[in-house]
DNA sequence: GCCGTTTTCGGCCCGACTGTTTTCAGTCG
């Protein structure tokens, strides 16, 4: 049976939800919640750590007993912990602490007093006016968990990052010509770049924040206001994002805007360490009594703490806590550090410009170099190119770099990877290629083992340069492949091979956690474009954004490399 | 359930908003 860190996470987070019903010691539901979140992240595969006799417990928030559960679980692929919950709470009932509003008080008066245990018999209650008069509800509240419980059933919805950006912006400049406010920042997942977020989370300084928060309920694309008081206000947007502002003091500006930053676990360990310095953190400020000694930057902040200022990106209690204050935060790679390309399309394939467009787009986009990489024959609703066509496209590209100055096209494939691991192109034509990206485009489905093996025999080839989109998910649409990516990263390492991170919106795919896999295994990665058209360059932005969020520095990745010192690699 | 420059026991983050129980519990971020 499949059993992956994600399921095993999966298992500790319904044990705390289960957990947070049943009115448990709450540090010890939090224990649950940290190592779910902690596994749910983590690069390595569990099942091999134990197989190979690794002490779990080296892991932050995993101790004896819970190393045991994990170990119970590989084993048997159940947990008696879980199967004991399970026995004495209605089955389902754990998803309705995920509707907002409903907390494990609320769940359980529902379910004691009314046997709701499902969101179905949820909205049947609040329909038929039961839940307003057990005892702390009422008819407001009634109401508010109906809507929420009907949204819930419609599923939550998680805005790509590209997606939330376009309404941000359109927020903050609006933010920006309202009457006194001196300043308008995105915090939130937003600003750690997530590849989804949830909702955006403005911060502003402002004098009076009534005007502030009158003049946020009045955007003209606000559908509902779910909140305003002096200080924050909540409303959602006609496209169904939610939008929560908190007006602070410039005092405050650079303590609120960490605290709205996140991450929460990031944030819990920043007041830990404020604590054990006998100091108190919140979003006011750092005090010692009442006295405040930082709050107006973040710096100042992460100061007084002992700490280095760490960039968003990075704020996901992983562990750069405690590089910061060993002064040993990675030096986060950046968007101009960006020298080339390595993954592009045309109009030869399923692109929508010419050669010579994409080049000078490039160039405009501040890159030294340009990798065409048209599909492959099999892909045949892109038009996949076949030996012959790559063929002239290898000789008009090379025609148009005797004619191009400030930039230099690379010859490239994105190649099929068929269903046995052989390419979809002869070895004799890829020998004429400076770049061949491999990618799976077909048979999703494959079990674990054939999938690994499929790709790994790909990346034997010779010609093999780079994996594309390693994991194959498509946001909202399709689920990343079953594959080892342990393996595929080592196999990487062993041929030379890259792998790529495909910084298109909807992809962003090499994962963050496998950018700090890829990492420590010494595999480069390369941050794609995939471009179709000109404007497409721009996604890098968020390409960079995820190797960020993965630790990754301008040596870790490919493409920063300078021409010259990138054909020698391609070479070798 | 985890963890240790204050601890192998006794701690474990903090404030705003809402609705309702008129002094606060529940939820959220």
């Amino acid at each position: 049976m499949p059993l992956h860190n994600a399921d095993i996470a999966a298992i500790f987070g319904e044990i705390a939800d289960l957990l947070e019903i049943e009115d448990a010691n709450p540090f010890r539901i939090r224990a649950y919640r940290r190592a779910a979140q902690v596994l749910g992240e983590f690069g390595r595969d569990l099942r091999q750590m134990l197989a190979d006799g690794e002490d779990l417990t080296a892991l932050p928030g995993i101790g004896n007993d819970l190393t045991a559960k994990i170990r119970e679980i590989v084993v048997t692929g159940h947990c008696a912990q879980l199967d004991r919950l399970h026995g004495e709470l209605p089955p389902a009932i754990a998803e309705l602490l995920h509707i907002p509003g409903l907390g494990p008080k609320r769940v359980r008066a529902l379910w004691h007093d009314l046997d709701v245990q499902t969101t179905e018999q949820l909205c049947r209650a609040a329909r038929d006016g039961r839940i307003r008069v057990l005892p702390g509800f009422g008819e407001k509240t009634e109401r508010r968990i109906l809507e929420a419980a009907e949204v819930h059933l419609a599923r939550e919805r998680r805005f790509k990052l590209a997606t939330a950006a376009q309404y941000a912006e359109g927020m903050v400049a609006y933010l920006r010509r309202v009457e006194g406010v001196e300043r308008v920042e995105v915090a939130g997942s937003f600003r750690r770049m997530r590849e989804t977020v949830g909702d955006l989370d403005i911060l502003v300084i402002a004098a009076a924040g009534n005007a502030v928060t009158e003049a946020f309920v009045t955007y003209d694309e606000v559908r509902e206001v779910l909140a305003q008081g002096n200080t924050r206000a909540s409303v959602v947007l006609r496209c169904g994002l939610q939008v929560d502002l908190r007006v602070v003091a410039p005092e405050s500006y650079g303590a609120a805007l960490c605290y709205f930053t996140g991450s929460r676990a990031h944030n819990v360990a920043l007041r830990r360490g404020a604590i054990a310095v006998g100091l108190k953190l919140n979003e006011y400020g750092v005090f010692r009594g009442d006295q405040r000694i930082a709050g107006e930057t973040e710096e100042s902040v992460y100061r007084v703490l002992g700490l280095a200022w760490i960039p968003p990106e990075l704020r996901e209690d992983r562990g750069e806590i405690e590089a910061a204050r060993r002064g040993r935060l990675p030096h986060l790679v950046r968007r101009e550090d960006l020298r080339g390309d390595l993954h592009a399309h045309t109009r030869a394939t399923d692109g929508h410009n010419s050669l010579r467009e994409m080049a000078l787009a490039a160039r405009d986009a501040g890159l030294e170099y340009l990798a065409i990489t048209e599909h492959s024959r099999r892909l045949a609703m892109a038009h996949g190119l076949d030996a012959a066509g790559l063929a002239r496209q290898i000789d008009e590209i090379e025609r148009l770099n005797e004619t191009l100055t400030g930039i230099r096209m690379l010859k490239g494939i994105e190649v099929d990877i068929l269903e046995d691991g052989s390419l979809d192109l002869p070895d004799a034509i890829l020998a004429r290629l400076d770049v061949v990206v491999g990618a799976v485009h077909s048979r999703f489905d494959l079990p674990r083992t054939r999938q690994t093996e499929r790709i790994l025999r790909a990346m034997e080839s010779r010609h093999f340069t780079l994996l594309a989109h390693p994991t194959g998910r498509v946001l909202d649409e399709r689920d990343p492949y079953d594959v080892d990516m342990s393996r595929v990263i080592r196999r990487a390492r062993e041929r030379g091979c890259a792998l790529e991170l495909n910084a298109h919106p909807t992809r962003l795919d090499l994962l963050d956690t496998w950018c700090m896999a890829a990492r420590d295994e010494g595999v480069p990665v390369a941050i794609n474009s995939d471009a179709h058209s000109v404007r497409d360059f721009d996604n890098l932005r968020f390409g960079v954004g995820q190797a960020r969020r993965g630790w990754l520095e301008a040596k870790d990745v490919l493409n920063t490399r300078p021409l010259a010192v990138l054909l020698a690699w391609l070479k070798c």
